[in-house]
DNA sequence: CTTTGATGTCATGTTTTTGTAACAACATTG
DNA sequence: CAATGTTGTTACAAAAACATGACATCAAAG
């Protein structure tokens, strides 16, 4: 694994939290922690952890409910959930999967039993496109080392280049407004203006270079998109 | 956008309301108002409002505590609250983000900044429709990728042509007049001629080509319709 | 404490799009 | 067939949307 995964945890009480990061962290895990649904939802927007584990039992929201949430909006649609229930309730396995979660677990459960559960969760969920290079006419680009290159020779591209052109290439034949990629590429609560989308767009077709540039399409009165289809 | 979303302003100072109602309705939002806590409510219950922006420091019930008594009636659970917090109290934050707020922003800001997070919760908490390509003897027009071909190969056309066939196409078999579509197409508010609805007509006819300008029928003394049906 | 690189914002130059007006073509009615 | 009301076409100027290069700022690296 190249980049270290990041692991929102979500329970009310602190003590709890602090185990399951403890233990997470020992397995070369980044934590965030969350103590309630809303607090989670903000930590989310903002810094697209690469999963979230997520207390069944919570005073306000739910965590079913809150799982529920995530689902339905699309940024975080597809966002591995693991539920942490009390143990011996038959019902919350149901409810629990039912809501969307990728897996549960009941508590009490061993630190090594949560590692290899979550490990289990992220294989099934990530080589969706996290962690497989993907390509297209010549184009490459490999999350892994991190590069990009055009027909084998590299090519220089700045971070913010990277991740425009990782989202496009993992959303390809969809047009984006700027605001959408905003909040796709730039992370959420950012504020910037709309127009420096454009600016990055251009500098992601000039590292594209002639050869490639016709993949990132403006979409007049919308926004981009990118597509090995001509227009 | 189908239709312009409301905001509701909560603030018990009339002044500031009225700066931010108008800096909203600048961009195209439409405002209601409230002064305190329970007129709030009054307005929530009977016109349910988009969006709420609730003011932190109110007398009487405070922002934060109004918040979560929203989240707890499953009428207004969901419903996209922003808090308005007075600048450099982080507790705020938190505290605010506890009691369910989507977003918070603290005061002084810009309008432009609000009209920013009052998008990107607005985007975040609305569902978007799913969106199927729909296709008439051989021409087919995708939402998503914003694209219309003609047997598969791309045609070209302008924003307002690509809408107006988009409504079309999701609209057959019916006469609209030029003042209906001017609604539809258009949107709202906007004051055209409505020949200039004929003109649009031409365009897409153009580009739709001799293949299927047919479907693009006009009603003599009423308008045009859209169908694969020869009048 | 410089230097370097990345990023967001502006100002400016280009290209598209769009609304209208003017006129041609057409249909309808008497 | 004239007269009249409607629609089709084209041309054009204003506006909007986008592209581009330059610049200021900020943070990490040296």
């Amino acid at each position: 694994m190249s980049s270290t995964k990041r692991v929102l945890i979500v329970d009310d009480e602190a003590p709890i939290r602090e185990m399951i990061a403890v233990a997470l962290e020992m397995a070369g895990y980044e934590c965030l922690e969350a103590e309630s649904a809303n607090q989670a939802h903000a930590i989310i927007v903002d810094t697209k952890p690469d999963m979230v584990l997520l207390d069944w039992m919570m005073p306000g929201i739910s965590g079913v409910d809150f799982a529920r949430r995530l689902r339905k909006d699309e940024l975080t649609a597809d966002m591995p959930i693991i539920l942490l229930t009390a143990k011996g309730e038959e019902e919350n396995k149901i409810k629990g999967l039912e809501s969307g979660a990728d897996d549960y677990i009941t508590k009490p459960f061993s630190p090594r039993e949560l590692v290899a559960r979550l490990k289990a969760v992220l294989r099934r969920t990530t080589p969706k496109g996290v962690e497989e290079p993907v390509s297209v006419d010549g184009l490459t680009l490999d999350p892994i080392s991190h590069r990009v290159s055009s027909e084998g020779t590299p090519l220089e591209l700045g971070p913010t280049e990277f991740r425009l052109l990782q989202f496009f290439m993992t959303h390809q034949d969809r047009a984006y407004s700027r605001s959408q990629l905003l909040d796709m590429v730039w992370g959420g609560n950012v504020y910037v203006e709309e127009r420096t989308v454009d600016v990055h767009i251009r500098r992601l077709r000039k590292a594209l270079g002639e050869r490639h540039e016709y993949l990132v399409q403006t979409v007049r009165g919308t926004g981009y998109r990118f597509s090995a289809n001509v227009a």
